[in-house]
DNA sequence: TGCCAGGCCGGGT
DNA sequence: ACCCGGCATGGC
């Protein structure tokens, strides 16, 4: 926990996640997969272009139609089928809406998410967490690389296993996982990027691993 | 120029 | 239970 707020004296609250409305954070959650952010931008901005970024609009288009508008955000013909794949599950679900979603358990919001083929446990707990204002958070690559550089990982932890580290040392809170995960991503951008030299100035530089285990 | 980016799936061992 | 290839674009 001091750990976070360290990072977040340096860094500022982040407002995360980019994107207006639920529906277009789990879009984006989809067509973020192993690629970067600003491709994702380009590939949203056509289909509002297009007015197709809604349930409705993404699940009436056929599959080469939607590949052509997210192209920049590369895989694009793998992620046309997963949005539709989501979409489909999403309008069965709750029509469209997710304030439908509103006595549904987060447990059970995951399973049926994660039971969604292009759904994997990164994109669903992003979808969770940032569309729905669940309480999980969410681990990435970077969460593992900068944890693991600084002594709190070693490496081989599963993903759900992470998770569930964090969730119990921090409090259950959807907007502290929130601004957390951010604070991860930013740090790991700028300072923890594969073979990239660590900023003088990262928070992460002053704490020794270990002695922030606790919140 | 080559490497990297907020993964996931399916098939093989 | 791991390990691997495939999927593709744009920026630095």
């Amino acid at each position: 926990m001091a750990l976070y707020r360290a990072l977040r004296t340096h860094f500022g609250h982040r407002h995360w996640w980019p994107g207006e409305t639920p529906f277009e954070v789990m879009v984006g959650a989809v067509l973020t997969q192993n690629t970067n952010w600003g491709n994702v931008e380009k590939a949203i901005l056509n289909l509002k272009s297009a007015g197709k970024l809604s349930p409705r609009g993404i699940d009436a288009m056929p599959e080469t139609e939607i590949a052509a508008l997210i192209r920049p955000s590369g895989y694009f013909n793998v992620k046309a089928r997963r949005l539709k794949s989501l979409v489909r599950r999403f309008i069965e679900k709750c029509g469209g809406d997710e304030r439908n979603f509103r006595r549904v358990p987060t447990r059970k919001l995951r399973e049926e998410l994660l039971d969604v083929n292009g759904v994997g446990r990164e994109t669903a707990d992003s979808i969770l967490l940032y569309a729905l204002g669940r309480r999980i958070f969410v681990v990435d690559a970077y969460t593992r690389r900068v944890f693991c550089r600084h002594g709190f990982l070693r490496g081989g932890e599963d993903y759900d296993e992470i998770r569930v580290m964090f969730e119990s040392l921090l409090p259950r809170s959807a907007p502290l996982y929130n601004d957390y995960h951010a604070q991860i991503v930013a740090v790991g951008k700028g300072y923890c990027a594969p073979r990239r030299p660590r900023c003088a100035g990262c928070p992460l530089g002053r704490f020794k691993p270990r002695a922030e285990k606790t919140k």
